[in-house]
DNA sequence: TGTAAAATGTTGCAAATGCAACATTTGTTT
DNA sequence: AAACAAATGTTGCATTTGCAACATTTTACA
């Protein structure tokens, strides 16, 4: 994953900063980051720690939308931040910092060398985060659970070059990823075993076809 | 939609172009226009006509993934071309403008005026294509059928700030768009308009509710 | 280390949904 | 205007799936 001052060094990274009017904050634990955001449009920074977007049903259900950590960009440019049945949890102590979006035209920075490098990061990293919901929706479009289990570990299996890998969730967090029963996760993956399409061992997948 | 060159005179259009080794290509009806891309990463802007990304399954079920008019961006920044599953196919006549990713660092494009506001067009793409994404993922997380028509209502509602509005696609695409079948989709509408949650003439919709 | 919380595994059952196979209407092209 | 293609509407049926309600194992943490 992309950092949005890869490659840019710390006095640099300070220099943005602050043409970029950017603000460090911390939280505790389990607290809304959303909450006091103000009505521009910002780009947030995971100093250290992570977060967990959640929505919320008109009856109360929640899931879990995405997770943040250390080094990971948020933002209102790709988040309707003003949506209410969305907050921003902290999962531990979080220092995030905030830059404006609009300062990015800032007359001053745009001649510094480093901004060249912070325009492609945040490219790079929208470009990511593009390509990362279009495996999701490839995933969600799938009929069948059978097939939706499938094609992520067909992702898991290309991203690391080998039809033997380690799931980096938990099987819990696998069923909301691909939004069907946890349940019925489990009955289809050992049916997948039945049929000899896989075999597992905790989270280590093999795929046998 | 943004247009890359929104608020970009002709002139500077062109010098960008020119600084952003753009190529430009006329292709008829029903052509695949991956096939002839070159490696490098790339951005395409359509400059008249339209495109379908459609996707082969591995026994040849066609899935139609997104349609891009004129004015569309899109680019193997965001998708994966070399991917021999999709192929990106002309609806009509249609002409497409490339540039070169690598270029947009190009130091003599760095100077102008225009750069910039190329960059936050660019910028604003890609951040609304993540909402879009997001819009997409929202709607196919929800476990029913009912749930994912009444969410693309709501979308459409907040989009045109009205709880009457006329969907833009066909009842067909529609059901591609959630993921559902056709059939079951009208059914659970019939469902729908017999409980009196909403309203429908033809392609137009009210939300009773 | 003990205890609570979270993750995992299993199964019955009702409800939802994909699929197939139609009829009918609307739109497009020559 | 005729002819064809695409979109829409409808229904029966088998299958899939969510849901609930458990038991068991693993992990977190005080």
């Amino acid at each position: 994953m992309t950092n949005l001052f890869e490659n840019i060094n710390d006095i640099n990274i300070r220099k943005i900063k602050r043409f970029l009017r950017a603000t460090t904050i911390t939280y505790p634990k389990n607290v809304n980051v959303l909450s006091n955001v103000n009505q521009d449009d910002f780009i947030a920074i995971i100093d250290n720690g992570s977060v967990q977007f959640e929505s919320t049903d008109y009856d109360g259900n929640k899931s879990i939308i995405e997770t943040i950590n250390t080094g990971g960009t948020f933002g209102s440019l790709t988040f309707p931040i003003d949506n209410e049945e969305i907050s921003c949890i902290t999962k531990e102590v979080t220092q995030i910092t905030y830059i404006e979006y609009n300062s990015i035209t800032n007359d001053e920075i745009i001649k510094t060398d480093s901004y060249i490098i912070f325009i492609k990061n945040l490219i790079k990293i929208l470009s990511d985060q593009v390509n990362e919901k279009n495996n999701r929706i490839e995933i969600l479009t799938k009929k069948t659970t059978r097939d939706k289990i499938l094609e992520y570990f067909k992702q898991q299996a290309s991203e690391r070059g080998s039809k033997s890998f380690t799931i980096p969730i938990s099987f819990t967090e696998l069923a909301n990823h691909l939004s069907v029963d946890r349940s019925a996760m489990t009955r289809e993956i050992s049916y997948l075993k039945d049929d000899g399409i896989i075999k597992t061992n905790g989270r280590r997948i093999t795929l046998l076809y």
